[in-house]
DNA sequence: GAACGCAATAGTGTCGACACTTTCTTGACG
DNA sequence: CGTCAAGAAAGTGTCGACACTATTGCGTTC
């Protein structure tokens, strides 16, 4: 039994990124990249274990690079390392998901609240800006583009709170649910709702208006809430869908986070 | 000149790590621990670029756990990597600090606030419990006892809010100011208001009185920044003041945090 | 034929080596 | 004297190899 179900190298990269043989080009942050892009995509799979020497080999690097990008991934909460036995893939649990958002939600209301009283009106100008640029195809970009440009307002909010560390924190949790986001905005059941939720934020920002903007916002995230609940119930269907064997549980605490 | 002003290894070494010849517990996560301490001990100085081969011959491994080590660290916001230029310890500026302590406050306040909607009378009571145990001897423990004990506190609010990320989140915020809290500590200038704080705000939780807590925990952290200021002052002071020649300058940005 | 070991296999954790990049030193030139 | 360049030294990034641990598969015993 050499391999039978075992995905052959090459066969879950992703299109953009090909196997490069000459030696250049930062390996660790590229793989940190790919290793990222594959599970938010779901090519690597929730609860699955992460065989470095195949990854090694997909990417075309030594174990080196690919366990510094494991590491940094198990810092951000991608996966999870047991010692002794490796790496997983973070669980897609709803209750985790659901932490995550409620997470998300207070820090971009405090976010909010932190930009009425420090931004000066060109820098709420420059939101309404962002906004006002984006707003007319909104709905029709392709789910990527919505997501980065969702994305993109959000963070400028915590930019303008005017504290770095609240938009790392956004940035950090952004990445941790984006690939769930994906999935419900292809879903598209609420985006008509989320231009207004994002024209009315902005219009409490520029009257200053802080508990508004703030219960504006709640509401938005806790939207964008239900719709992931549905959108979850999708990519569980999706992702082991193809009569793929679940992945087998595993004994031990895993370490950190 | 082969090594001057360069500490000799074991030099930097806490008291309570010797270096192990043996093969076994964990390099990885010891080299973690150790450095971390290095780090908050001011042993690794602001800004001072971190040497591989002198860390690893010091920990008595090689550079493989150590480069882990600093990887993880990175990620957690306690040192920057410059691609091609190695670590660099994270600079104590007061503007990050205060950042991270309205960060601080922002979490807590949230985690105050879904405890009293969520925890039940028996939860509170765990809270009250901890505290009543150690508030008496509270102000003359040893700093650290005293920085573990207010850790734990504020830890167990986060843990009761029953939001784990909330709690994961606050680890990893004190892991960054733990450094200068401890000065701070030492400076015993506040400890006395800190008692009655704690013990207002327990008051506050079993009332379930989400204002009035959350007011108090906002006092009672922006209090510990005033207190902070002066620590910052001192904890410059006794960096710098072995005559240490600060560390040079570097160019380039480093990646990520 | 189910449970239990035991050998074989697969996989992680760490090492030392080396290529490439940055930094320091030295010496020539203005 | 200061500036610059070339070479030397130091240091990082990555590799392949190997030791040790976990897991799988197989044969034995009850």
């Amino acid at each position: 039994m050499t391999e039978t179900s075992e995905p052959t190298p090459t066969d879950i990269l992703p299109s953009g990124a090909e196997i490069e043989t000459r030696r250049s080009a930062d390996g660790s942050e590229r793989a940190y990249n790919t290793i990222r892009k594959l599970l938010v995509e779901f090519k690597l799979k929730p609860e699955e274990r992460i065989n470095e020497v195949h990854l090694a080999k997909t990417l075309g690097v030594s174990r080196t690079p690919i366990r510094e990008a494991l590491n940094r991934l198990a810092s951000e909460g991608f996966v999870s390392l047991t010692p002794n036995r490796g790496f997983f893939v973070r669980s897609l649990s709803t209750e985790g998901l659901l932490d995550l958002y409620e997470l998300r939600s207070i820090i971009e209301c405090a976010a909010f609240r932190l930009m009425c009283d420090r931004a000066d009106d060109d820098q709420i100008d420059r939101l309404r800006g962002y906004w006002d640029a984006i707003v007319d195809g909104y709905r029709d970009h392709p789910p990527d583009v919505i997501l980065t440009e969702d994305e993109g307002f959000h963070l400028l909010i915590a930019e303008l709170s005017g504290n770095p560390e609240l938009f790392n924190q956004l940035s950090a949790i952004n990445a941790r649910i984006r690939f769930i986001r994906r999935i419900q905005i292809e879903h598209r059941s609420h985006n008509k709702n989320q231009v207004s939720s994002h024209s009315a934020i902005v219009a409490a920002a520029i009257r200053r208006d802080v508990e508004g903007g703030v219960e504006l916002l709640r509401q938005h995230i806790e939207m964008t809430v239900s719709a992931t609940q549905q959108a979850l119930k999708d990519a569980l269907l999706k992702v082991f869908s193809p009569s793929e064997p679940t992945a087998r549980k595993h004994r031990g605490r895993p370490r950190s986070a």
